[in-house]
DNA sequence: AACGATAACTGATCAATGATCACTTATCGT
DNA sequence: ACGATAAGTGATCATTGATCAGTTATCGTT
């Protein structure tokens, strides 16, 4: 019937004064997008942040957050795979570090908790939320402790009766999160925790003891 | 300017066919949402189920829920408050049936993940979620555990060594809770966990293990 | 120096969501 | 029978993540 096709469309557009990026440039945007995320997740938390204030502070507009990252999710999903990159490296680093296996297992404990205060966000979406997508992150990392845990049994520096080194290492792994989640989704002062680092060297303590075969 | 204040209204109420309570039963309504939202959280978790499904289920309208339920979030505040009164109940029941105080921590670590799993929903955002509202639930519940270690340790039946008895009753709480959440995160087959209760017994041995003074 | 392909970006708009508002119906004690 | 009120409804709002059609600036080519 009516012979227009298209809307007429009389927008008025404002582009000049934006911070446009020379062509090309749009990897410089990916991580300026990424560097913003990240700062407003820590200060607000992710559910509080909307792609609108992500892109406020970018200095475009919401929609060309779109064109870098197809969904708010994908942003999140960036920032995990860089985060547990470095706690790839942390761990990777304390074979060099580590006096002998005892030590690397102390010093193993003690990373994972700071690395999971340091990431809060990261770290929660990675270990504290169940999503459909990147079930398998961390999942290197788990691999590396299961590794290390039978080398230690087969050293004879950790106790064999616990059962399988898998099965140690998941138990280990989890008493390691479970004091970076609580720290984490419950922090001071909303709980009285006592300090951190004491916490850290009860629990490495305990579980040292707990693991070790020799008395 | 115009005369007409109030909109005019025309609109068509049908509410004859719906179950609509008697007078004075409003809260058989508020146990039916409670019902409702626990099984739809648990079929397609909390952040997928909206409250147009819950007040489907239920049989009312959207807007009726919230008659009952000022928001979203109280309704989820009154499952976890229910959910963590069971948890009380079984951990109280633990005094009678542990044979001596090692049974007891041995029963309690067992009934603490079989607890996580069983409400995975409400433990979740308990513990596992950042959120303003009810930092205290389950706060009663670590002051119990706190209690009964400082009662084992003066029995000396548990290390003195480690720290305080809240020092240690909080990382002993972070173990249990550090292997609860992670099943709960990310459950089977999304990770290649070992059984349960091989999991379970490996962790409970090991913290034992770790807390007990003699050997 | 004009051009045109295209990277970079925008405003309007959509569907879904939690929540509110003005209004209607059914019930029960009097 | 009747009116107070508990119980419930449909329209509507603001906000959210996301899409779409269209605009502007940039840069290599000519």
């Amino acid at each position: 019937m009516a012979p227009a096709k298209t809307k007429p469309s009389a927008r008025t557009y404002t582009i000049s004064l934006t911070n446009r990026k020379p062509r090309g440039s749009g990897h410089e945007r990916l991580a300026e997008i990424l560097v913003a995320a990240k700062e407003l997740f820590l200060e607000q938390g992710v559910e509080n942040v909307t792609t609108r204030k992500i892109a406020e502070r970018v200095g475009i507009s919401q929609t060309a957050l779109f064109t870098y990252y197809s969904s708010k999710d994908k942003i999140l999903a960036r920032l995990i795979q860089d985060a547990f990159a470095e706690l790839g490296r942390m761990v990777a680093g304390l074979g060099a570090e580590a006096a002998d296996t005892r030590d690397w297992f102390r010093r193993c404990v003690a990373g994972y908790v700071r690395f999971g205060l340091k990431y809060p966000n990261e770290y929660r979406l990675a270990f504290m939320v169940m999503r459909p997508w990147q079930g398998a992150i961390g999942f290197p990392l788990f691999l590396e402790l299961e590794k290390r845990v039978a080398e230690a049994m087969e050293e004879g520096v950790l106790r064999r009766d616990l059962g399988s080194p898998r099965l140690v290492a998941q138990t280990l792994w989890a008493s390691m999160h479970g004091l970076t989640s609580l720290l984490i989704a419950r922090p001071r002062p909303r709980f009285p925790w006592e300090d951190v680092e004491d916490l850290v060297r009860t629990q490495t303590e305990m579980l040292l003891t707990g693991l070790l075969a020799e008395r």
